[in-house]
Order: C-alpha cells, then sequence, then structure tokens
DNA sequence: CAGAATCCATGTTGATACTG
DNA sequence: CAGTATCAACATGGATTCTG
C-alpha cells in the first residue's frame, strides 16, 4: 500500500504510526499558538511569552525545546550580557503552517455545528 | 479583524479559542484512529476495538462519546440481545477527513527530516 | 534576559473486574 | 455484546524560587 496514496482513504497502520507524533506537537496546548506568533517573525524569549497570553515561563521553554528538537524551530543565541536569544521558524517550521491552517479553518467553519451538537448532547445526558 | 481571513497570519486570539477544542481531539491519542477507520464504513463497538491496535475498552468508549458529542460521530442501538451498536462518521466527521489527511500528507512527508532534526538535537545534548 | 530546578494539582491512560 | 466502575500509573501544566 502506497504511503503517499491522495485518496481518502484511512491511513494504514504504519502511515499511523508516523504522523502520531506529529498530531501529539500538533495537539498540545501551545506549540501551534508559537508556531502562528514566530510565523510572523523572530522573536526572543521574554517577547513570546508577552504575546501569548497565559504561557508559563516553564511551558515556553519546554515547548520551545521540543519545537526545536522536531526542527520546527531555531534557536540563536547572542552571548552578550544580558543574553539574547532569537527563536525562529525553520523552513520546515514555516511548512507546517499551511496544514494546521486548514485544519484551524475547518474548526472556525464548523465550530457553531459542533458547539450545537455538545449542547444536544449534554441535553440529553443531563435529562437521561 | 476577521476571523475566515484566508491569508496565513497567524490566527488571532478568538480564533485560536476556537481551534483549541478540536487541535485538543484532533490530537489526541485514539480519536483520528477511530475516524480513520469509520471513514470506510460503520462498525460495532468490538468491530473498532479489535482494528484499532491496542486500544482498551475505556479508551474506546470514552474515545467514542467525545466523538458522538462533538458530533463527528453517530451511535445507533439496536436493542437486540445481545445488543448491538453501531458507529459512524457524520456529515461533520467525513468533513474533518480532508485537513486531517492534509496534516497527515504533511507529517508523512516530512517525517525522516523530522527524525533526523530529533537525531541531531538528541546527539548535542548527549554530548553538552 | 533567559532560563533551570523543584514541588504540586490535575488530567489522561490503562488494567481489572463486573453487568444488563 | 457493549459497556460501567474502580483504582493505580503516568503525563501534563502551573507556581515558585533561584541563577549566570
Amino acid at each position: 500500500m502506497d504511503v503517499t496514496s491522495d485518496t481518502l482513504e484511512p491511513l494504514h497502520l504504519a502511515g499511523c504510526a508516523n504522523v502520531a507524533p506529529v498530531l501529539n506537537r500538533v495537539g498540545d496546548k501551545w506549540s501551534m499558538l508559537i508556531v502562528m506568533v514566530l510565523a510572523t517573525g523572530s522573536r526572543r524569549f521574554n517577547e513570546l511569552k508577552r504575546e501569548i497570553d497565559g504561557i508559563s515561563q516553564r511551558m515556553l521553554t519546554r515547548s520551545l525545546r521540543g519545537l526545536e528538537r522536531d526542527g520546527l524551530v531555531s534557536r540563536t543565541v547572542t552571548p552578550t550580557i544580558p543574553p539574547r536569544v532569537d527563536y525562529e521558524l525553520t523552513e520546515l517550521g514555516h511548512s507546517l503552517r499551511l496544514p494546521v491552517k486548514a485544519l484551524g479553518d475547518w474548526a472556525i467553519e464548523h465550530i457553531d455545528c459542533i458547539r450545537e451538537a455538545q449542547k444536544r448532547y449534554d441535553a440529553r445526558e443531563s435529562e437521561g
């Protein structure tokens, strides 16, 4: 079976094993938000922290490390005092924006439909 | 700012709030795997359990409930003895396949690149 | 400024046993 | 067959404190 099949058949199991880690990163709480911000240009650590509302220092560090490890973000240290560290999307990071945007557009397009389904479900739940 | 902007600008904060729950479901361990299987046709509970390697009964139940609540999967009970329950994708569920496939294709296309980046990162880590 | 280290609350997943 | 209930293990996320 061809992994790069462009039909809408389900991904076979080997394919899923490859896709899972990506889905995992995409699905985590902060990574895609960071990618979205870096999509507009490089940022320093505290710039990101200020722009991404609610993220803790710890999670920003961890998420950036994860993105760097996956080759989606590059980290450039300028050893001045105080130190300066710039983060920016790699080419790979930029290429991820398109499929993620497709998903984001889907979400925005169907969010009302989803919320209504949830309301109906919850209503049925609470009544019995 | 228009939520449905089709540029590649970062999603604004309100947009992200809408996208987050979808990313959350897409990113969870089993939901998209279930969607992939159901994409080929409806299944009974234990058929899904057999086809999705490694999923526990509990997680299959929970994932299906989540998908049902979001309106992505429909659940049809036939009250025979033994009971029969069929799951299938709703129209909304089917519409999600395209953007998820885009992401899956991206993953498959770049998995080697990612793995190499991870190796390089881990190598740098371990040496210091 | 850019983090590392620590501790803790919470959420997620899985194994097991039981049920209509 | 298609679940529910319970418990334990682990992962995730956040607050706080400290450092070169």
